[in-house]
DNA sequence: CGTTACGTTTACGTTAACGTCAGCTTTGCT
DNA sequence: AGCAAAGCTGACGTTAACGTAAACGTAACG
């Protein structure tokens, strides 16, 4: 815990990412790595957004929904429209990831229907060869 | 209900689709509509599958996953071999689903506290305004 | 029988999120 | 001084999932 900061290669190893990748975040204003000469240097609060991203992205935002939202996370003290226009955003998501769940839910349940079915099948199947056997 | 099928336009009005979409998906093999000259006729069955396709996709599986996945759904009597594998992804894929369930509900309760700081921090500003007033 | 509407095929265009490659600095050994 | 490693900046390539446009078929309508 030398300078607080990660070189390039330090952040990919931590994260899993490529270089490029975090370029590229750079590039689109999802990370804001401070420079040291010309080379990136990355905060801890580069790595809190980059883990939020990574799980944004899991649940399928984009890295334009990803940015809008880290406004939420990081609005140290933005205007108060800008702070009204953030939260309409979340709860937007905040509801869409809540019917997401559900969703997923009933999804599942059902996966685990067609499994349980081809279990059985396969279950059958076998007893035959024993029977031929 | 008079022939159990539907043309490309109904179709698309009953599942909010393109009819590209829907070509595009009997190019990629999801779908099996039959003709009629060349025109195309969708059967209960291709309303199905679409159905699970859609679904499939919220959840963020690609197209060809979900196509390996509607082999689970319609394999009326496929070989064993090929049942098994289906099998496994499917379990796979039941994993996966089953995490993101998990992430997602943390996610969601981490947004909600951020929203819930969101709206004291403009509670707090409707109220110097009240007392500026 | 012309044209309007719907459908088809073929093929090139588009967006997101990087991958990849070339060419240039900078830095650390030796 | 020489050189390899690490990083940087363009810039073009790639994949998925369609969009869009051109050119054609055909079926009903007035």
């Amino acid at each position: 815990m030398t300078t607080d900061t990660m070189n390039i290669r330090e952040m990919c190893d931590a994260f899993d990412v490529t270089p490029r990748t975090l370029r590229f975040y750079e590039s689109k204003e999802l990370l804001f790595p401070i420079r040291e000469g010309q080379k990136r240097l990355f905060t801890k609060r580069d790595r809190a957004r980059l883990k939020l991203i990574l799980r944004g992205k899991r649940f399928g935002f984009s890295l334009e929904e990803i940015r809008q939202l880290l406004d939420l996370y990081y609005m140290g003290d933005g205007q108060e429209a800008q702070l009204f226009k953030t939260c309409e955003l979340a709860e937007r998501h905040l509801a869409e990831m809540q019917a997401q769940k559900a969703e997923l839910g009933e999804a599942i349940a059902e996966l685990k229907e067609q499994m349980a079915w081809g279990a059985e099948k396969l279950a059958a199947l076998a007893k035959q060869k024993t029977a031929a056997a």
